[in-house]
DNA sequence: GACTCCCTAGAGTATATACTCTAATAATAC
DNA sequence: GTATTATTAGAGTATATACTCTAGGGAGTC
């Protein structure tokens, strides 16, 4: 997680370079507009190379997602022996946007990605379903901790369903409509004003009790620049 | 709006039929996997010919974006001279839909195109301001109405944003976790629930005397089916 | 040394895609 | 009718992309 591994490290097999390196091209640049020969080139390896360690692009992808799902399975683990802490809910939006941002080339492709590979399909959809789980029992934690009011079960799915929307569009919305220039330019620091957004939806259903450390959590994750955000160009890349 | 044209009209001009079969393609089969040759192909027209009436692809998705645009402002323009329904409400939901559908290709790959066109991406950014300030100024009316209650203006802002975030991805949302098999099979009905979703925000904030009438409206929304949708397969395409 | 197994190089291929070019035809103006 | 303009056909092209195939190197083992 802080390790800034450079994808040449001699010690790393080549099989575990491809899928970094793929990850991080696909993140940059978009998986559309990275090929398999881009990424052999990258590596400075043979495609033959490539193709003898992966059959096919998919093939690669799908691993890709399947350290994604690993990752944000663990930190949406809802301990059930003990009650939910405030810390705790600032954990799991912090690990979830974490999260959204390693591998963020997902969200941007997927339907055309799930149209391409069934397994990733069936898998994309139980995954989805466990974070909804997720959201919707951290709901009811909240609740059961006084921080929010409990609230019945058919509003809790439909609020949780209503923040996971919000969650996987912030990054679209953050490239399509926010950055006036070249999507490149798009910081860790910048996705987490999502978290501004998410407790924005929680606000009504704060406790007099927490609704005030509540609402100086989310000061913190309000937007610097609400909007214009032309003034830096030469960045990454 | 209602007139179901198949695009092979007779009275219609070659460069009016690109646009609409392009459209019709697009939506069906995503940008991606739609060429300029299969356009033509699919109009029984040369490659060469509509080449003539577009520059390249790009201009074509450029032109049916500003259609998308035209069509979308055109139901956002908010009556000043009198106060707001809850007819007026459920049609600005129902309209924003519908918009939604019949330009459905353009958000699932909204981020490429963007990048492929900087005109796009500068028109759509003013696109979502737009919108968004029309949201914004939607709720201000719901509350001098006495339909919400009135919220100080930065709160509105930030759930204008929620209720954005969940209409542009209402859509990606069924067709990656909802359905199992293909993404085809996805009616206009369905896509509707996202009203529901979208009246799950307003909940809290609906004044008493307005609360039941709001709800028994979303309930005309909600799906009907929460999960599971296999049966249906042989349907469109 | 020979055998085996894992890994790698790199040229090559079938297919697709966005787009061009030339020539011809239909429509319109005079 | 003739000149002009708008439209169309259709073959063709440069480039890209995912992927294959063959040959061989390096390291361990007997």
């Amino acid at each position: 997680m802080s390790c800034k591994t450079t994808n040449a490290d001699e010690l790393m097999k080549t099989r575990d370079k491809i899928l970094l390196s793929s990850l991080e091209l696909f993140n940059e640049l978009g998986e559309r507009n990275v090929t398999t020969n881009h990424i052999a080139a990258y590596l400075a390896i043979s495609p033959g190379n490539l193709y003898y360690h992966f059959r096919n692009k998919s093939d690669i992808i799908y691993e890709i997602f399947q350290e994604y799902e690993k990752l944000v399975d663990f930190y949406l683990d809802i301990p059930e022996d003990r009650p939910m802490t405030l810390d705790d809910m600032t954990f799991y939006l912090e690990s979830v946007f974490d999260g959204l941002w390693s591998y963020r080339f997902f969200h941007r492709d997927l339907e055309y990605l799930l149209d391409r590979d069934t397994r990733l399909r069936s898998d994309y959809r139980e995954f989805t379903n466990r974070c909804l789980a997720a959201i919707s029992r951290i709901f009811e934690k909240l609740a059961d901790s006084g921080i929010i009011e409990p609230q019945p079960e058919s509003l809790r799915g439909a609020m949780s369903l209503n923040v996971w929307l919000v969650i996987t569009n912030w990054m679209a919305y953050l490239k399509t409509a926010h950055a006036a220039k070249a999507s490149a330019n798009l910081s860790l620091h910048e996705l987490k004003q999502g978290i501004y957004q998410v407790l924005t939806l929680e606000i009504p259903y704060l406790t007099p009790a927490y609704r005030k450390q509540v609402m100086a959590l989310r000061e913190q994750y309000r937007p610097t620049m609400p909007d214009q955000e032309e003034t830096r160009e030469a960045s990454v890349n």
